[in-house]
DNA sequence: AAATTTATTTTGGTATGATCAGTTTAATTT
DNA sequence: AAATTAAACTGATCATACCAAAATAAATTT
């Protein structure tokens, strides 16, 4: 069906249009990273616009991450940061979010995660090694009732050995779905005895692995880590 | 180092406070998705401040998906697509692209979509084979000088075989990553004689293994198909 | 009585002008 | 030359007024 006789006037706000133009602008690099804008009284006069109505698109680009706005300084565009888009995926998962999806969330883990430590073996830095093994330590070291700090380190040992795949896709990947996990592990793990000294070891495993460059054990490190959360969720539901 | 004289205050401007606290309320469940906020006037006595605070703060809230604004009617909890995740990844990409992250993203998908395509042989409903159907018919029917349409249809296969993983984490975690294709597909497939037949030929083998729930074929079938991306890939650099 | 049309009200959008509060810059003092 | 102070600039907030789209209520027509 043809749109005969679809809109003609703007449909878009004029905040909206002064944000697409800015935006524009700054995906065609003619507003370079850092970059400052002309003011905020400067912009009326180009666009020829009020004041309230160009500040509502520059809200919206800094909501996004396109620009920073400095109080007393003035308004740049920023680099932006991976982190405004796993945000945006974070906030996704976070509302899309019900227990039921839990099983969903450890199948993905236990397809991908053995791949991903693969990946970390065959690519990691020392820099990266060095952060696994903070995370090792910082779980050892942890208040055993602390279970919320407990979950926290356990899913940073995971995002480490992400990043040790040296590739930002992975870490782009997995983040939104690390960020999941502290609620249903604290779900799940709590109260479960020895279950600390158990994931000490197999971090520990799987760093050695990772360490030596041994992909293949470090892939079996992970699955038998992974099966162990299954086994205890399966565990977790029957009660 | 411990931040003791750290700032005490706000270091938030106003409008971000009013924005957290309603963001706050969202990802709380308290305001559901579809449910009317009271209109501006309301709320701007409610929170006690100006309307143009708080409607910065709506226009921020809007901006990354949150709310839908209705002129005329009134503002809404919107039930945030993954599509507004995806933009700002696009846009990420769009402003930091780096060619290094095309075989990156090959890895990534070399790894992930065999045992997707193992999922799917084990899970798919007879409704997803029909979509895989649709899609191989679609790409044998499409004009071969349209290499964009193309892309697309060969995306939309992909995407399709993580549907039939019956895993809606498997879903929304490659979306974004298929997402990023047609760009570098365009880039790479175009011109690539003889490309087509090929791709329709594996569709199909990928397809029959996941008809016949035959896991570990569909498995090879996929490694397969993504191995001869990476050939095209490491050819089309030659060039 | 039902359907249509017409006002009216409500809601968001834009425009001004004034004032407040950090930053930066220039002038002044030491 | 360095430190201090004052001025200018920049974004943040407020208050008011008016516009335009949409929803609702009222009046009119059928």
């Amino acid at each position: 069906m043809d749109e005969i006789f679809g809109k003609i006037g703007s449909a878009q706000t004029l905040s909206q249009k002064i944000e697409r133009r800015i935006e524009e602008a700054i995906r065609q690099k003619k507003l370079l990273v850092g970059a400052k804008l002309p003011s905020e009284r400067e912009l009326c006069e180009m666009f020829a616009v009020s004041r309230t109505a160009l500040r509502e698109a520059l809200r919206r680009l800094s909501a996004r991450g396109l620009i920073e706005i400095k109080k007393g300084s003035g308004m740049y565009v920023s680099e932006l940061k991976i982190k405004d888009a796993i945000d945006s995926l974070n906030l996704y998962y976070d509302l899309s979010f019900d227990s039921n999806l839990i099983p969903q969330i450890i199948e993905v883990r236990r397809v991908f995660e053995p791949e991903i430590a693969r990946m970390a073996a065959n690519n990691r830095t020392d820099k990266d090694l060095a952060l696994l093994l903070k995370s090792i330590s910082d779980l050892e070291d942890c208040d055993p009732d602390n279970t919320q700090m407990e979950a926290d380190i356990i899913n940073k040992f995971h995002l480490n050995v992400a990043k040790a795949s040296c590739n930002p896709i992975v870490i782009i990947t997995m983040e939104p779905i690390y960020s999941l996990l502290p609620r249903m592990r604290n779900l799940i793990y709590a109260n479960v005895d020895g279950e600390k000294d158990f994931t000490i070891k197999a971090h520990r495993t799987i760093y050695e692995a990772i360490r030596d460059k041994d992909a293949d054990k470090a892939f079996t490190a992970m699955v038998g880590q992974i099966n162990r959360t299954l086994e205890i969720y399966t565990q977790y539901l029957k009660k």
